[in-house]
DNA sequence: TCCTAGCCTTTACC
DNA sequence: AGGTAAAGGCTAG
């Protein structure tokens, strides 16, 4: 397939946003939903197997006009600087399931932690695909994670993160909830539905609204995108709440709002394009 | 109603 | 080896 608009595949792979992709003799292998498939980019060239065009097409957002979305949040120099260093970095449409439990195990996590929490999950309760001569397993469904025990969770090196998961699956089985459905309401709407799950508070939603969902007024705050904040753009929120971020650790949900607000204030209807730049940025500075 | 402190598990990295 | 930070959320008060 021959890419006719910006793209960087290993940007967008890399940048924290999703979990259980690898990379094996240059090619990447993910599942995705029911699909194991792999791909690889060479230049201007895409090349993949266990997919068919339409699906990159839409998991890799390569519909979204990216260098519209640049100009509408091109807002500084520093925001610039992160645009021209991951030219190409896309938000990718993750399948919301997966989306919503990779977020509650991100939980005071790293990023290491959390793919090898989802890994085992899949080992354990998910469905084994081969594919390319490799054993591979579904993300489990929330059938399959709803019948696990918080013991058989726990296993899996989730901790107290394992009721969390439990739970949230059962409201999703018993309420025979449609997640894809989130996507028709309004962010503020969306967003305090998925408010309803245990073990998701603002940023978890943020995440799964973003990464998932299609709500890219969505901001995620986690301690990089408060650290940018702080050191990039402390003017230009009230010496108030930069003297509260500096002194504590956490972030009241009172905070978080107002964050999220002046960051859609400023960056648009595109924010968290922007706070994946960001985010990005900030953790390979050093 | 809103806010805060204390607690929750485990891993990675220093 | 020991400590700390890690894409935070829940609950009692």
């Amino acid at each position: 397939m021959r890419l006719t608009v910006p793209f960087d595949l290993d940007f967008s792979l890399c940048c924290g946003q999703v979990f259980r992709w690898q990379k094996l003799d240059g090619w990447w292998y993910g599942v995705v939903g029911d699909k194991v498939l792999k791909i690889r980019q060479c230049g201007c060239e895409l090349e993949f197997e266990g997919a068919d065009e339409g699906f990159v097409r839409y998991y890799f957002r390569l519909d979204d006009d990216l260098a519209e979305i640049g100009r509408c949040v091109d807002r500084d120099s520093y925001i610039h600087t992160a645009l021209k260093q991951y030219a190409g970095l896309r938000l990718v449409r993750q399948e919301p399931w997966n989306c919503l439990v990779g977020f509650i195990c991100s939980i005071q996590k790293n990023i290491p932690a959390i793919e090898n929490m989802l890994q085992q999950m899949s080992s354990l309760f998910g469905v084994e695909r081969e594919f390319d001569g490799k054993a591979f397993h579904l993300f489990p469904t929330a059938e399959q994670l709803a019948l696990a025990s918080e013991i058989g969770l726990r296993k899996c090196s989730l901790g107290f993160r394992a009721k969390y998961v439990k739970a949230t699956a059962q409201k999703i089985v018993d309420e025979n909830f449609d997640l894809n459905s989130l996507r028709q309401l309004p962010y503020l709407e969306a967003r305090s539905k998925l408010l309803e799950f245990m073990g998701v508070g603002l940023k978890v939603a943020d995440c799964v609204l973003l990464f998932s969902l299609d709500k890219t007024e969505a901001f995620p705050v986690d301690v990089w995108v408060k650290r940018v904040i702080l050191n990039h753009y402390s003017d230009k929120l009230s010496s108030e709440l930069v003297k509260r971020l500096q002194s504590r650790q956490t972030l009241t949900n009172k905070e978080y709002l107002k964050i999220g607000d002046f960051a859609r204030g400023y960056f648009g209807q595109y924010a968290g394009y922007a706070q994946e730049y960001l985010y990005h940025y900030e953790r390979t500075q050093r």
